[in-house]
Order: structure tokens, then sequence, then C-alpha cells
DNA sequence: TCGATGCATCTTGTATGCATCATGTGTCCG
DNA sequence: CGGACACATGATGCATACAAGATGCATCGA
């Protein structure tokens, strides 16, 4: 995926146990050591020791001295801190954006149209890895219009927890990627229509389903 | 204050790099070493580039491959990203409190107010040391009370950003921790009475005055 | 004089070794 | 049979060694 090199030790440890995590090879309260994952990427432990700091720091691993990493389980708490802390964040770059001239909320909406365009191709071709992409990149665009670093650093780890969340999703059928398409629409149209109010209720209503989908209720 | 010993070499290279930072003795613009670092406190560069590396997570460092590390600067843009994060977090766990039962907006009201009782006792007795722990124990115990794990630990981190840009603070005459007193004051008043909206534009006030004392406008 | 080149130096990136700590187990004693 | 202790095992914490990249400077040539 990542070309093989090119990369530094340390980054690939990283990536390599983030996206294991990630998509669930390595289950939630597996016990890992920095020397397996060494030996695994054929690296000394030096690298991965970096990358097990860096990754809990980011909460997907938990570090216990002399023990091993535990990597943490999906608790339902966690699920619904992730969704207050995004809801928190998306919101209020919607509102600022409906506060901001009206130049830049017609470049941000154009920039969701566009994504909203490519979605629903994804959605249509079947494609869930572009239409995962896309739903990404959809609120990533909105939380970048906000123009604050902090809260966008915050924000991607936010949908790296997210991820790994919607793992154990219980509704997968193909009726769910419909109602996000139609969801992320409403968004935009009350964004256009400089409604942060609206847009946010829209917001709420879209994570609510969301978490539904994920913890079941 | 802590301990000279007992901690782990990795936590005092941390520790002892992030105070220089925050206190101003490493002041921004400069370059450093893990060597020099460890060399000061007597530990092989091992735990003092993890200390790195966990200080560039929070922002305080940036790391320049084979070059060093840099102490980044405060700038207005940073100056501002900071304070518009914490209104968001500290206004969501106000407007939260508010809609929170009555009960439990009693018990924060009743923390908030043992604390400006402290701080205005330092405020009385000219204890500059005690005001600003009572200043940072108040923000603190109103972010907790949101009880979002994610949200607070963000906030622990915008809270030393802000300790370091209160070093180039114009403002210091002794108006300004009566002014500020005044205005912890208010916010509680109107998180006792459950008024949200007043609760944050009283946060609202007390952040731009805030901003004003560090930038200067 | 000015620019290019090669070298000395400094710093990080990674590997490796060792000490320490935590844990599980087997044995011995009651 | 049950519990405590000593020890084997395995993991991390830290120190040290070495390789490679980046920089600045002196030198050399045009």
């Amino acid at each position: 995926m990542t070309g093989i090199s090119g990369l530094s030790a340390k980054e690939r440890a990283y990536r390599d146990t983030k996206s294991r995590i990630l998509d669930g090879s390595l289950p939630g309260g597996d016990l890992i050591t920095e020397g397996q994952v060494a030996d695994t990427l054929a690296m000394s432990r030096t690298p991965v020791r970096e990358a097990f700091l860096r990754l809990e720091a980011e909460g997907l691993l938990r570090l216990f001295p002399k023990r091993g990493a535990l990597v943490v389980a999906v608790s339902p708490s966690e699920v619904e801190a992730v969704l207050e802390a995004r809801e928190l964040v998306e919101g209020h770059a919607l509102t600022k954006l409906c506060a901001a001239p009206e130049e830049d909320r017609a470049v941000v909406a154009g920039a969701l149209h566009a994504v909203l365009d490519i979605q629903r191709a994804a959605l249509a071709a079947g494609d869930e890895q572009a239409f995962a992409e896309a739903d990404r990149r959809f609120h990533i665009t909105v939380v970048e219009s906000a123009h604050n670093p902090i809260l966008l650093e915050l924000y991607a780890s936010l949908r790296d927890r997210q991820l790994r969340m919607n793992l154990g999703s219980l509704e997968k059928g193909p009726t769910r990627p419909r109602a996000i398409l139609t969801q992320h629409e409403a968004i935009v149209d009350a964004l256009a229509a400089g409604d942060a109010e609206e847009a946010r209720v829209r917001l709420r209503v879209h994570l609510d389903a969301t978490r539904v989908s994920v913890v079941g209720r």
C-alpha cells in the first residue's frame, strides 16, 4: 500500500500497526508487544516503541509498563464521546461558515457539492471504498473551512476512531449509504442557504443516525 | 515539586523540557537537540527522544529530521486558534451543564464557588501562583463537567499553550486579576441560574479579555 | 572575486545489550 | 490440600554503539 520502503522504520511501524488496529486485524482487548511487531516488520524495537507511544497518544493503544500494549476496545462511552466531539467541532465549523462572507460559504458549498457528486457516483457503482473515502472527504472539508489547525487535528483523530467503530456496525445494508448521502445533501442545502441553525440540526440527525448504526439505539 | 527522582527518565525529560518551554526558559525559535537535554539531565538520548516526540504531538516542539527540535514560537494565529478552541469546548460544557438536571448543575456550581473562594483569597494575599492555579482549576472544573475524556484531554493541551502565551502578556498590572475574578463570578452566576446563553456570552467576554491581554487588541 | 566541491562536524535514526520489573509456575512446608 | 516463596520467563526502560543525512566552512579553480 504505502511503498514498502522509502519511509522511515518508525513510520512503517506506526502505519502498519495503526491500520491493523483500524481494520480489525488486531481486535480490541489484544495484548501485543514491541518485540512481536518488530519481528514482523523486520526492524528493531526502537522504532516500534515510538510508534506505540504515538498510538497511545491517539487513544488506540494503552501501554502497561513491563507488560505490553493493550489494543483498547471501543466502548459505548467512547462512541458517545467521539460523536459528541464530532458534533461539536463540525457544528462549530458550520456555524462559523454561515457567519462568514457569502463568498467563502459559496466556495465551500461548491467543494461539498463536488464531493457529493463523487459520493453519488460511488454509490451508483457500488464502490464501498470510494464511498467511504468521499464520506471522509465531506466531513473533513467542513472542518477545514473553520481554518483552525487545532480543531482539524483533533477531528482527524476522531475520524480514525470512528473508522474502527464502524467495523462492528450493525446496520450495513445498502439502505444506509443512501441515507448517508441524503443526510449530507440536507446539510449542504442548509449551509448553502446560510441557515446555521438548520445545518446544525441536520448534522445532529446525521450523527445520531451514525450512532444508531454503530451501537444500535 | 515532583520529587527529583521516583519518576522514569522519560517523565523527567518530558516534564523538565515542557516546563522550560512553558516558563520561557526556552524561548520560541530556539533549536535544541536531544543530546543537550540528555546531558543536562544526565541520562541517555533515548528517553529524551520520547519526550520530544510527545512534545511535538502537543504542538510545543517541531522536529526536523537530522537537524534538531525547534521550540515553536507562539504566533498570533495560534493564539486565535487556541482561544477559539477553548471557547468552543468550555462553551459546550456550559451549555451541556445548563441542560443537565438541576442537581448536577448545583454540584458543579458549588465546586466553582469553592474555587472562586480560593481565588479571591489568593488575590487578597497577592499570591500569583495560587491565583493562577485557581484559575486553571476553575476552567478545568467547567470542562470536566461535560464528562468527555476526549474534550478534557484537548483542553489540557490548550491550557498548556495558553500558559506560554501569557508570558508575553502585555497587561500584567494588579487590575487584571481582579477583572478575571469578576468575569469568573459572572459566568458562575449565569450558570447557577441555568441561563446557558448568558453563560456563553460571559465566557466569550472573558476569553476576549484574555486575548486582549495577550495580543493587545 | 565568486561559485563549486570536498571535508569536518553535528544530529538524528536504528540496532543491540543489559538491568529491572512484573508475572506465572513449581515446589515445599504447614 | 492450600498457601507462600523462589525462580524462570518475558517484557519493557534505558544506555550505548554505529550508520547515514544535513550543514557550514575551508579550499580550490575559473
